[in-house]
RNA sequence: UUCCCGGUGGUGUAAUGGUAGCACAACAGAUUCUGGAUCUGUUUGUGGGGGUUCAAGUCCUCCCCGGGAAGCCA
């Protein structure tokens, strides 16, 4: 018995430090056993994938212990809010497919509820007016090394910092007059805990509250409070606020009311392209995409746009984790996720981007048939479809080499390849322009070639995929890549005079705009992603598909070897 | 210089003092009517020095490196 191990506890295996403390405030009975958690975003722009990172932890943790998490928007900042951001963060959310049913919350909702605890703290001595401005207050806080010093205001009665306050609320003063401020310790080596400002006197007329309030509460005294105010149990938070926590921490306890644990978690970015707020706007503004749901932006609505689905992006948010260990992921990743799973779900067809003409010359001059092709190899119940041939085919311009390189197993002068799904054939003339580019290329076919394959058996390396000439619908398609050439964007020297938008990568956007497409693709909606063969993963553009003239946007491609070795040997 | 936080393969993330595992990426092979998919295999890791212990990625200690902090932004 002297050599028994303490039991493993199988419970917390494999668990994130975030869903540990949970099980162990459970278990404790701290919060009674209940878990609440609550989103809060600023409605003051667009959600991207790092906010879903924090919906996924928020709701995730919620819904996995039986628990519920409220959307809560901290609309403390009248001058940068509004309800256009209120909607789009809303729509976002349940199309990622997360549901706070009636628990709709505003920081607004608690200004009046926060004042009544601004009041408390100045009796309590706790809180005070200030009359310094704005600089003036900067230069009394000190620096990270320096303590600060008092304001010559600090010391106030609470009669004369009561009357003051509410004068503030009854808009007596010029906005920037005054403002309140906690009172707690001007040389703390936590610069948060020098006498954080609490109210500011703005005029701005509020997206919710209107004109009623010409206060506003900061966010750090907001925040903590709200989450008070809601029962939350775990405020779950970015890393930038693990400085904050010990100023929430007062503020609660000074308050005597309900305090909620803050965890803090590393926050998500991405390899090749940017997160900030401040980035994406200029973005948008300085027309380097076309807008916040650009296909290559990072926001929700521009990955929905390019055709990512709520449940890869869900996947890949479970994937990463969450810890405290600033990171940055694999975009390749997210990539992964997709692909994974419109390789099982998405019906395949057959699109030429980049056309050239083969005209089959011992085919019937106006013959048509029509082969059988499956529409999924990995999903049998998916069926196939007939797909018409005739004399003239388009094939991808970059399937013929006139002077082909090793391994290359695609068409060229007297090689034979396979039309995916239809019939073997082989090049015979090669038809070019006056200025010596290719304008048709002349084949043969075998007869006996049926379907893909033939009674010899015989192999062939290239299977082309091709659209018959006179069934194309024209579409366009947009091929979409990194938005960035470098990994790392945002990393720039400065002071060398470089510049992030340097780094944009100048071909994210290929447009083919003169693409041909089998005929089931005229009304492609965009409810529908396909795999065009060999290309990969596209969805019709919601803005800009019309049926008669489809737009697709390239998801992802498929992977690539034969591009990799071609970049190999390229080098 | 002060305070806070972090450091496990190329990138992430597990390992609760007891075999450093998983995924992506990369590479190699098999297979294939998509150079897709699938399958198999391979490479690469505990920031450093001391200490405690039968045993340390894990505990102690010193150091190194990285990030955050001086808004009336969030």
């Amino acid at each position: 018995m002297s050599d028994t191990r303490p039991e493993k506890d199988t419970e917390l295996d494999g668990l994130d430090f975030i869903r540990r403390i949970v099980v162990e405030h459970k278990r404790s009975g701290r919060f009674a056993g209940k878990v609440c958690t609550r989103f809060p975003p600023e409605p003051n722009g667009y959600l991207h994938i790092g906010h879903a990172k924090a919906i996924s932890v928020d709701f995730g943790i919620a819904s996995e212990f039986e628990g519920i998490c409220n959307l809560r928007f901290d609309d403390t900042n009248p001058s940068r809010e509004n309800t256009e951001y209120v909607d789009a963060i809303k729509y976002d959310i349940r199309w990622l497919g997360y549901d706070w049913a009636d628990r709709e919350h505003y920081a607004s909702d608690y200004f009046e509820k926060l004042y009544g605890y601004a009041v408390q703290l100045i009796r309590a001595g706790k809180a005070y007016v200030d009359s310094l401005n704005a600089d003036e207050i900067r230069e009394h806080r000190g620096t990270p090394t320096e303590a600060g010093r008092n304001s010559p205001y600090r010391d106030r009665t609470i009669e004369e910092n009561l009357d003051l306050f509410s004068r503030m609320r009854a808009g007596e003063f010029d906005d920037g007059a005054h403002v309140l401020r906690a009172k707690i310790d001007m040389a703390h080596p936590n610069i948060n805990m020098r006498d954080p400002t609490m109210y500011r006197i703005r005029r701005h007329h509020h997206h919710r509250t209107g004109d009623t309030w010409c206060i506003y509460p900061t966010y750090d005294w907001a925040h903590g409070q709200s989450d008070s105010i809601e029962a939350v149990t775990h405020s779950i938070c970015t890393l930038e606020f693990e400085n904050h926590r010990p100023l929430y921490d007062w503020f609660l306890d000074e308050l005597g009311i309900h305090h909620p644990q803050q965890i803090e978690f590393a926050r998500l970015n991405l390899t090749y392209t940017v997160m900030s707020k401040r980035k994406l706007l200029e973005l948008v503004t300085g027309q380097y995409v076309e807008s916040w749901d650009d296909p290559r932006m990072p926001t929700i609505c521009g990955l929905r746009r390019r055709g990512y689905t709520p449940s890869s992006i869900r996947k890949f948010l479970t994937r990463i984790g969450v810890s405290k260990t600033e990171s940055t992921i694999d975009l390749s990743l997210l990539e992964y996720c997709i692909r994974e799973e419109l390789n099982k779900t998405a019906p395949r067809v057959m699109v030429v981007l980049d056309p050239v003409k083969v005209v089959i010359t011992n085919y019937p001059e106006d013959g048509t048939e029509y082969f059988e092709a499956v529409n999924n190899p990995e999903d049998a119940s998916a069926g196939t479809r007939s797909v018409a041939f005739s004399r003239e085919v388009y094939i991808e311009r970059s399937d013929f080499m006139m002077d082909p390189p090793k391994k290359y197993f695609r068409l060229s002068p007297g090689t034979e390849v396979r039309l995916k799904h239809a019939c073997y054939i082989t090049c015979t003339d090669v038809i070019t322009d006056d200025a010596g580019s290719i304008t048709e290329l002349h084949c043969t076919y075998d007869p006996e070639s049926r379907g893909g394959g033939t009674p010899d058996n015989r192999k062939v390396r290239g299977t082309l995929h091709w659209v018959s000439a006179a069934h194309a619908v024209s579409a366009e398609v947009r091929v979409y890549d990194h938005l960035f050439s470098t990994v790392n964007p945002a990393q720039v020297n400065e002071e060398a005079g470089e510049n992030w938008l340097e780094n944009l990568n100048p071909d994210s956007l290929v447009r083919h705009e003169h693409a041909v497409c089998e005929a089931s693709l005229n009304e492609a909606s965009v409810d529908n992603r396909y795999q065009f063969l060999r290309h990969g993963y596209f969805i019709a553009d919601a803005k800009d598909s019309t049926p008669g003239k489809p737009v697709f946007n390239r998801i992802v491609s498929l992977k690539d070897t034969w591009a990799k070795v071609q970049k190999k040997e390229g080098v």
